[in-house]
DNA sequence: TGGGTAGGTTACTAGTGGTAGCCATCGCTG
DNA sequence: CAGCGATGGCTACCACTAGTAACCTACCCA
């Protein structure tokens, strides 16, 4: 991709002396590539360091701390496959539809970019699982507003959000556990996640539109 | 609970040279304590041997190494929880109850030793990740056996293996996030999923067993 | 002919998981 | 009671980690 055209600039400055902006976008490349080897805690800064051709304060004038290079660069990912889901969601009319839409483009993108996708997810605390968090909050939002406005109209918040959460870790398990289980098609995995989600959400959004409208006593699950 | 006993019985060798067996068990629970309060990568082997009063080599004769430490602590909990949902499922008739009451189980374990559990997803891969996959692993076949049965015999192993998987992933996902939103209740939260999930599984089951029955070709959601 | 500054380096800190080798004290046997 | 082996523990180290202070040097511009 832009790797390419990355080198060539670089090779201009053969003679070391690279100016900021450049070597910045060096450092992330190649972090990039480091973070997806190795994972978080397997990637050093000396390495890093190495492989760009540097020497390690460098690195941290450019990117401050490991943290908030991993931030950094995963926010990439978080984009891409937030712009992924939402065009793929854009184009469908109703609520399952639009599940299942976002759904196989979740499913797509992770596997697509597997080697990134559980990098990124291989810190999940400590460290970095503060951008982990925020990305699946970013995802979450998604959801939520793909059930609010699927729904006309949402039950009330908290559960809009516990609903999405729900969804999001069905869908993000069945991803992981995928990885192990190549021999399935995306296709049908979003067919069997959407299956299994879509009867309760179309449920649920009709029982709290109910409501609204005719406040009777909602009943529960035994 | 045993940790008073355990104390007590330290405190007959209060002239250090405990037996093997008992620093062992020593070793174990300060380490329990550890990775709770600092998560596995924050919690050092250093302090873990200033805890138990000795030295650095003392602990690694006896529980080999980090991860290996984690992984044993780590088992306990995965045994409880496990425990505690087979016995909830246990006296529940049909597959909507025993999904709810396993839901809650999981629930109310996870928010009863929240900080035991927040411990045990700090790490995700790199080093300990296997033993949560195990945790996971083990989850979900118990998922898999409750909705098996449940359904009165199962579609094929792969599609039971991945509604497992999401299953877990719902409740998962949100019990990680109803600790920052503590306001709500498990029962509540309970209700919720099995709403969710419920219909979903209900009609998957039917659809299999009619297929079984009366082959016809089975719909696929739009 | 100067700077000033952008780009980089050497050399260090404190702390990590993990280990080699040595020592002391206990209980058991002669 | 003497002696000896096993048991429990320690000192001192290794290579590595993230991160930093202080110094240097080559270039561009006045």
């Amino acid at each position: 991709m832009a790797a390419k055209e990355l080198t060539a600039q670089l090779a201009a400055f053969s003679h070391g002396r690279v100016p900021r902006d450049l070597r910045r976008k060096q450092v992330l490349s190649e972090a990039f590539d480091l973070f997806i080897e190795r994972g978080f805690p397997g990637a050093s800064m000396d390495e890093l360091a190495r492989r760009v051709g540097v020497t390690k304060p460098v690195i941290y004038d450019l990117v401050g701390s490991k943290e908030q290079l991993f931030r950094e660069v995963m926010a990439v990912v978080q984009e891409e496959l937030t712009a992924s889901i939402a065009t793929a969601v854009a184009v469908e009319a109703d609520l399952p539809s639009r599940l299942r839409a976002g759904i196989l483009a979740f499913l797509r993108f992770t596997h697509q970019r597997r080697r990134g996708w559980s990098a990124l997810l291989s810190m999940e605390s400590g460290a970095g699982s503060a951008e982990v968090n925020a990305i699946r909050r970013q995802q979450a939002a998604l959801v939520a507003a793909l059930i609010a406005e699927g729904a006309g109209g949402a039950p009330d918040p908290r559960t809009l959000e516990a609903l999405a959460q729900a969804v999001n870790g069905a869908v993000e398990f069945v991803a992981l556990w995928w990885q192990a289980h190549p021999e399935l098609t995306a296709e049908s995995l979003a067919d069997l996640l959407s299956e299994l989600l879509a009867p309760g959400l179309v449920a649920i959004a009709k029982a709290s539109t109910a409501k609204r409208t005719t406040p009777k006593p909602r009943r529960r699950a035994t």
